[in-house]
DNA sequence: TAATGAAGTTTCATTTATTGAAATAGCAAA
DNA sequence: TTTGCTATTTCAATAAATGAAACTTCATTA
């Protein structure tokens, strides 16, 4: 199936099942059958059915008096492995403190995960104003700082995988045209470091960079981002210097092999 | 259905995706066709068929190479909304700090969520030896400090239907007996705080206290766990002042109203 | 107090999807 | 090259899902 026309034998209805659960997930408050069919698009019955299944399941709960579901916690319990204290996440999480004590910002760790990098920690700096992401917070490859750091040290099949999606402008610099996007790789790959000037936000910059494996492979990175009006290109700079040092560090602790 | 024999109307597809979606979030490391199938149960087609449809929606990702499947971060997504850093966690997470910072203790916050709790937030203290809780993790409701202090305060339908459900022993003081059991709550209830001494493990105490919501409602909750070698009797009990006050201040800053 | 309207729940004939045994494909190891 | 095992596909039979319609519940309105 891959890169073939013909698609994997799949099963649309657990695809229903799993928009429902994505629509209950993706409120803030608690919805009614009415509110979840109507999101999801389907008859109120295959809607209900639904419902109740994800509930036996664990998945959502009913409060049964005022009949609103809501996400449970054990989609929670299914990330554990993901999420869990192991020395990864521990060194990787002192390297974060490192940089925001030597900087004042706020600072990401973020994992790619499909076409998309996941937030799935972060220290929070002195500065008032900051870019507010969340953990669990998806952001696209081809505009962000982070995205292409991970990117560029992806192989080349996933890269030409990624820019034949495509590359939507979401800035003013957002780079649409394949050509230009693949020399911004190589020059990112060159550098170490990646930095995203408008190309996902017009009131944000950010700067971003991957971290080894032992195997040579990238699965993560981290990454600062903030408003431009405190992010100025000479600011990103400063940052340079701290964030690649960390990044370093980190990938050497891991046992990983940086720019090899 | 509440209290009825009939169940409701459900999905049987639905349920074989979400058994093959836990199969693979359990597993430390990807699982290949057959591994899953055995897992669940379920015929290898069957099996590949949910694979193919949950990797499709993002649940899990598939190495083409290694034809291995692992859980994708999309489970932290749809978490989001559930663990996103709002007053709430703020509060929850200086009162932990505060706690650890006065006992050198690791601290925990749970919620309830169905018949269990999960631990959502966690600060670790200084102690080399300390119980090893991970983010996601579920505990049930009749053995642990946490699960007294929640239960307590919940109404007397759920409780009796968490007693319907069976108090298994799970360690050599476990309250098996019903109506012990119900004493023990009673007792909770009145000094606002419980204690587990070998209920749910014989290596291990805690000590716990809810957290009141403006409405009164009792949801999540402080404990403190260690190895019953350095958690004696006497070190709960200097354990409990840090743990009343905390609970009760971030009670107060929540706008709830302990004890009413 | 009765009527109305909307949300939730159930029914069931029809339709669609799923199932899984068997066959086939792919690939590593002997 | 053969063997053995995993992965993938096929498709007749079976089971499940679907959703329009009916029914139930309850709050609101006249």
């Amino acid at each position: 199936m891959p890169g073939s026309d013909r698609k994997a034998v799949t099963s649309s209805t657990t695809f229903k099942a799993l928009r429902v659960l994505e629509a209950v997930a993706a409120s803030p408050q608690p919805m009614g059958l009415s509110d979840v069919a109507e999101a999801v698009g389907f008859d109120k019955s295959t809607t209900y059915r639904m419902l109740n299944t994800l509930a036996e399941a664990g998945y959502i709960v009913r409060d049964d008096l005022a009949k609103r579901y809501s996400l449970s916690y054990k989609v929670v319990y299914l990330s554990r492995n993901l999420l869990a204290e192991n020395e990864v996440m521990r060194l990787s999480h002192q390297m974060l403190e490192r940089i925001t004590a030597e900087t004042g910002e706020t600072t990401h760790l973020c994992v790619l995960d499909g076409q998309q990098t996941v937030l799935i920690q972060k220290v929070k700096g002195t500065q008032l104003v900051a870019v507010d992401f969340q953990i669990g917070d998806r952001s696209p490859l081809h505009c962000t700082s982070i995205g292409k750091a991970l990117l560029a040290f992806q192989d080349v099949r996933f890269i030409e995988e990624v820019i034949a999606a495509g590359l939507p402008k979401m800035a003013s610099n957002t780079l649409t045209d394949p050509e230009a996007f693949r020399k911004e790789l190589h020059l990112v790959r060159a550098q170490g470091y990646a930095i995203d000037d408008h190309e996902f936000s017009d009131s944000m910059r950010c700067i971003a960079a991957p971290i080894f494996e032992p195997d040579g492979h990238v699965g993560m990175g981290i990454s600062l981002s903030g408003p431009d009006t405190r992010y100025t290109l000479q600011r990103l700079e400063e940052l340079r210097g701290p964030l690649l040092r960390a990044a370093w560090d980190l990938s050497e602790r891991l046992g990983g092999a940086p720019w090899k």
